[in-house]
DNA sequence: ATGCTGCTGTCAGATTATGTCAGGAGGCTG
DNA sequence: CAGCCTCCTGACATAATCTGACAGCAGCAT
């Protein structure tokens, strides 16, 4: 029972994937050939599915699909719950809440047999040994972030110089250990990276940034991508 | 190409009627014998489709089929985004795919205004450096996990030692750089942590172990509480 | 108890699906 | 423009699967 189970399948992975997704990818990822794919793709469209293939390009499933996704899988509570309890852990504490508080959303629409497997879920996540506490209230970051406002910052240099710069903040990145703010720093009038543990004051300012932060995000990975000479890699998204 | 058609409008027909619809009734519809709507019914199953059978009544397409719309805060779809693609990096690669899998699902079930919330945050997740391979499947594990089924492994020590044991495996727990599955070890007699990285061979076995799963998980916390005398802090979960 | 209805198993033959090879067409990049 | 990637279609032999028929068990409603 392949080729029936396939078809919901690139359904799902063109659900997945936002960009276009290449046939050749699909064929790998279901274990079968690219013919297959094609005949497949056909089919499908063949049933009224929207999707739009384009040479050069790949496969995107059109807007209109109205189709529900099917009930989350087995694997996936698994994923949502492991990835939920990492927050927990790891997340400011407004975030770490607001973790907690989608398990219980999530659990409150799965239908009853399904409800074990997200909160009997056996993966769990190790505590942190050495806890950094950021001195900064991450949360407000967060919030400037979404609303795309200037911050000013107290910085900690690696050599504990105290510089104070208005920087844009568009994102965060989590390591380990560490969490940093990426922001556009007015100072240096280029991308870069604050580590939440030396950052002292934050003023999160009324003005704006001007540009569009998923502008500058991609900005910001283009960037680096360039750095790092690995022009395919996907960075950090 | 009839069977995978099928498919896809067995689902069609059971949303249609919101009362049971009889084997019989498909069978007619879709010009086909009873047996193989049964054997369709049993596909879709296998594919997590949520359909109810009753005897002397009908299927129904479960509650669980229409992913209600859900709200979230901008702060829990922070949460979710952030987790999943933290087990987007961390997890194998079937729980990997199980992770974007739901990151689509729930975004297509956000009201419209919710889901640049979702899809621009700005929390990511580092990229692993030193990436630990492990040879073992870990989708299986999970699997045998989910299932309470005992597993033969072949295990390396920490000085190098090889011993095959028995265990029952109740859960993992992901460490920065590594996994640990958590078991009970037939040979030990005790619960113990192995590290997937030491894991050569893995035999899924047919046999489930006799104690839930559940009630093991709780002995093995208590265990971890009682060995750091920290009566009152959560360990694990 | 009776009549529906779901559910499972088995089997042989018909139907489908699949990979491979070959070739065409359209978008993108340099 | 050339070169590359990608979508798309056709043909064919082989392998895999699907299907209907029949048989039998079990649960629900009346």
């Amino acid at each position: 029972m392949r080729r029936a189970d396939r078809l919901l399948q690139v359904l799902q992975i063109l659900r997945r994937h936002r960009r276009p997704v290449t046939g050749d990818a699909m064929a790998e990822e279901l274990e079968v050939s690219l013919r297959t794919v094609y005949r497949d793709i056909n089919s499908l469209v063949g049933q009224g599915v929207p999707i739009r293939g384009e040479a050069g390009i790949g496969y995107v499933l059109g807007e209109g699909y109205d189709m529900p996704p099917l009930m989350f899988t087995a694997d996936e509570l698994e994923a949502v719950m492991l990835g939920l309890r990492w927050v927990t852990r790891r997340g400011d504490g407004q975030l770490s809440r607001a973790a907690r508080d989608s398990v219980a959303k999530i659990g409150a629409v799965l239908p009853e047999g399904l409800r074990p497997f997200l909160y009997d879920a056996g993966l769990v996540v190790a505590p942190r040994d050495g806890r950094t506490v950021d001195a900064v209230d991450v949360a407000a970051l967060r919030s400037a972030i979404r609303e795309s406002r200037k911050v000013s910052i107290q910085y900690r240099d690696e050599i504990d110089r105290y510089t104070e710069r208005t920087i844009w903040p568009i994102g965060i990145v989590y390591y380990e250990a560490t969490r940093n703010i990426i922001a556009w720093c007015e100072l240096r009038t280029a991308f870069r990276h604050f580590r939440t543990d030396r950052i002292g004051q934050v003023d999160i300012l009324k003005d704006r940034y001007p540009k569009r932060r998923k502008a500058l995000l991609k900005e910001w990975q283009d960037e680096l991508r360039a750095d790092m000479e690995k022009p395919d890699l996907d960075v950090f998204l």
